[in-house]
DNA sequence: AATGAATGAGTATTCATTCAT
DNA sequence: TATGAATGAATACTCATTCAT
């Protein structure tokens, strides 16, 4: 009965976030998450289909750990308003926090081709959902103006963080792009998404 | 007078466009592009310094042709207002004209391993400037807010028309990932975007 | 009394000579034939050396078997024609009789690079023994002419008993390489084998 | 018009022979291929899809040009049972003065996986047609006994013969095998071939 | 400029075998 | 004996790029 001391799954997981984030996916070296997860070749084989798989099961699983996370949180808040901006700034959060998942996450999933595949689009869709039924809810409450389409909407959240990480990361990573562009703090930038979210989505500005 | 009697260079992008959006930027060969073009393999590299090279030069040449025309069309008008319009439409309906230029650029490009590295990025940066200044001139005019980061709110942009035309590029090429969700076109898109664009930047809403 | 309940060698080995057949030696996995076997994987090797030592082994027991049955039944017979044709027929009795087994001797035994080793070699040179045995009992009874190689002869009626077993497994496993080819039966086979055998190809023999 | 200045095709084929007599065909490596006819690795698949059709290739090259020299030589003559003999002893001739050649054939063509596959069966069928061909003719004139089936008396004929050729090569590679057995010559292997396929083994054939 | 045969660096994956339990 | 998770050696093949013509 042999018993796994250690949870060689998520060693090979986190192993592939830092190899990932180090060299990018294409050239990530499947030695090198090995080694780095101290286990053999093979075992990566035994716990994940391919290289895609890795990473695509990186994606799946921090998105869907923050989705039900997010549920929680969000059950027992009533406001819509204050709901959305949670949300976004959750995600806003979460990839501040590690900054090598959201490397992988905005620039090193995209090379692997399937990115775009139904296992990854799956997620994406569950959190856009989350988004839509946020709106749905202020709609409802008359908080959210009423004449837009959600399903349009809940992609230009989706979208507006996604630059604003993308903004950050590469100004980390790298700043001679920017030339000498004062930087600004994802602070400023989630205060501004709430601003633009807020005006934008409230009901009542001057005369509608 | 040797002149060319064909402009090889543009027939090999045209070739690379088409191919790119066929099989993936990772699955293209440069043979197939070669022979779609009808010349030999080793004259793509008369013209391009690599693979590489050519999406990115399909990516830059097509951005800086939208953007020199914006700037022509944009000179005689001075509503930052009707401005900013212009340009999101514009973009919008360059891609909605092609869709294997929207595919090369939303979905190929981001396989090159090369996509966030100076070449293109100085091209979508210049691309921002336009959206900033915008954006800047309607601060000066009054007519938009000045308590927003105009760095950080040009990004909202890009990524709310980035979000608009992938939903819309995906929904046709995969609509399996979105099951029986009824689609959008993208005149409704651009409403929506005009709506939140409009009333979320604009000056004078409720008690601001 | 700890007396295994089943005979897992035994197990293994009609797992092997089953999966073998199925998917050709090169192709099989030791893990499917440890499934077949209702086995773990370890286990065949605390039976065997390898999977080369699996297929070898099934060969020379097989072989070994058949050996001595045969020098059992030979024994009371004194007519080495009659003996001959008694350990040919055995011999394609006992394939025609297990179709697997015959495809793992006279096709997959052929990928393990082995089977020209000592090991296998070993046992089929006793069969030739054994047939050369025959021969030579046949000269000195003077029923078979004695100007011929007997080591060489012996190395005829094998290959000839190989080839009509070949003939038959590939018309039953590949019919279409034969075209519209009437097959023929094994029975027929013995008999044309059996004639030549005797008295060759010719018509009206010259003056031996 | 880049001309090629040696037959790099044939080179490639020359060298598999040698790497796959010296190391057996699935220990032979691609590279050491490339090296021994002193091209690169990739330009080995530019004139042969896989490692395997390097072996069919020359498998059936060999046969092909054999069949084809064979009918020629055998256009003049009439007489079947010269025929047969011409025809047997080509063959042996053949491999006898090419022994790496003959270890292909009878030992490492079988390792592939594909020998028993329908593009190398479609040569070998040629050539047992050939043989039974002449059979008929012989049936036909008269000097070949007609109560024979010709489809299996073929196969003997092809039977013995690599009998004879695999006995001769394994007795030069592996002399170890056969203890101390006087070795026989090719010369003596004929002989025996011929007079066995005349006459038989037996001693005064009784009254066909 | 054009050609296309030649190049060769580069690696994910398999699977027979082992060994701690 | 039995187990099965872990191991890691081993390699054919692709394809962007070059370069002699």
């Amino acid at each position: 009965m042999p018993r796994p001391v250690v949870d060689k799954k998520n060693l090979i997981l986190k192993a592939a976030i830092k190899v990932f984030a180090r060299r990018g996916f294409s050239r990530a070296r499947t030695a090198v998450i090995a080694r780095e997860a101290r286990v053999a070749e093979g075992t990566i084989y035994n716990y994940f289909k391919s290289k895609d798989d890795l990473i695509l099961t990186i994606f799946e699983q921090t998105w869907r750990d923050m989705i039900r996370a997010l549920r929680a949180v969000l059950q027992p808040i009533h406001d819509p308003i204050q709901k959305m901006t949670l949300v976004l700034t959750t995600v806003i959060d979460l990839f501040e926090s590690d900054p090598q998942l959201a490397e992988v996450f905005l620039v090193e999933l995209r090379q692997s081709g399937k990115c775009f595949s139904s296992q990854p689009m799956a997620v994406i869709l569950e959190f856009l959902d989350l988004l839509e039924e946020i709106l749905k809810e202020g709609i409802v409450q008359g908080v959210i103006r009423k004449d837009i389409n959600t399903r349009i909407a809940r992609g230009f959240l989706f979208g507006a963080v996604e630059s604003i990480l993308l903004g950050w990361l590469l100004r980390r990573t790298h700043p001679e792009l920017f030339g000498k562009e004062k930087p600004y703090t994802l602070e400023e930038a989630k205060e501004t998404l709430t601003k633009l979210f807020g005006t934008g989505f409230f009901v009542k500005p001057p005369n509608r």
